[in-house]
DNA sequence: GATTATATATATCAACCTGATATAGATACC
DNA sequence: GGTATCTATATCAGGTTGATATATATAATC
């Protein structure tokens, strides 16, 4: 997905400065997507040149001041228009569409190359790790109010409700089956 | 992973140039990883200079030459001590580790700006194509030679039945929860 | 038999992105 | 008082991709 529609998606869901945009990232968002400052800086000044969105300076007693950013009407239009020119693109994509760059998967492909003791310890540690993403993903409980705005969305309970049955189905493959890597 | 791991690792199923080693990347592997001849090439050249692997020039009538890299005892110790060092770092990592980017979950995030009309065929769309996938992950007949060094590993029909059944399950899920993004 | 498309094979490079680093004010802790 | 951490913006070296170039050979199309 084009980094402009991206932020334009974000910024969509109430006003934000780059900085909070980076925490979406590294919240709820981490599983799916990530840019840097180094991506959304730029791009942010880039959407303001061109008058997708507008900005205020505000100073904020006791935290450094930041810049707030708000979508445009123009900006919406160009959102609204690129998530539907690209949407057919994007059906082929993640989840084994191209895009899963998994390294545990790699990894287990080398698996006959490490110590059988090394291999348990991975696969443990593993299971470990995707038992604490489930509880991620099903906990319900009060969330910071810069990430209130993703939680409502419908789209996001449908997606944290898939993820959540992947995760399962995967625990339980692995449970069953990971003798055969021996 | 690194990359020259990567190739030491697909090199040690056997001899192969560089353009086979991206074959295998756009064939089974293609959802998990992948690398450009940009990143191959010069990664093949490295590893030969430090003698990691060696390299025969051969020429072949009908077809344009080839240079097939084969490992060296030096870099299967290499290729294992990276795999080693490195597995705990790939335990937190793809499928709901961190690095799916997933931009089909994106496009999902954003639906309430698709009209319902193009939501709809999206989601069928979806699920042809995941359907597609199920098959060629399932498909268990004769492959092209190139890729039946990987056909024949353990953890290769381990990660194929932990596809399969990913797959499955994200399917079903859709299939019944569809209507909650509406 | 001429042209076009496609496959094998290697290589390079501009454009882009990330991860690291720099800067800076403010709070918290010991 | 020193140090660590959080908020906040910004820049940049280094690395990767996707596109492009080059070359040979086969197959298809006209």
């Amino acid at each position: 997905m084009q980094k402009d529609t991206l932020c334009l998606g974000l910024l969509s869901l109430g006003p934000r400065s780059g900085y909070e945009i980076k925490q979406m990232f590294e919240g709820p968002l981490s599983d799916f997507y990530s840019l840097s400052f180094g991506t959304i800086y730029p791009t942010l000044n880039k959407l303001q040149d061109e008058k997708y969105v507008s900005c205020k300076q505000l100073s904020q007693s006791k935290k450094p001041d930041k810049k707030v950013y708000t979508i445009t009407k123009k900006g919406k239009d160009l959102m609204k228009d690129n998530l539907l020119g690209d949407a057919s693109a994007y059906i082929r994509s993640g989840n084994f569409g191209d895009q899963i760059k998994s390294e545990f998967f790699l990894l287990l492909l080398f698996a006959k190359y490490l110590p059988q003791e090394t291999l348990d310890t991975v696969l443990n540690e593993r299971t470990l790790f995707l038992r604490q993403k489930l509880e991620q993903f099903k906990y319900d409980g009060p969330v910071p109010s810069d990430l209130q705005a993703l939680r409502n969305e419908k789209s996001v309970a449908f997606i944290r409700g898939l993820a959540t049955t992947l995760i399962e189905s995967g625990l339980n493959y692995m449970e069953k089956n990971r003798g055969k890597l021996n």
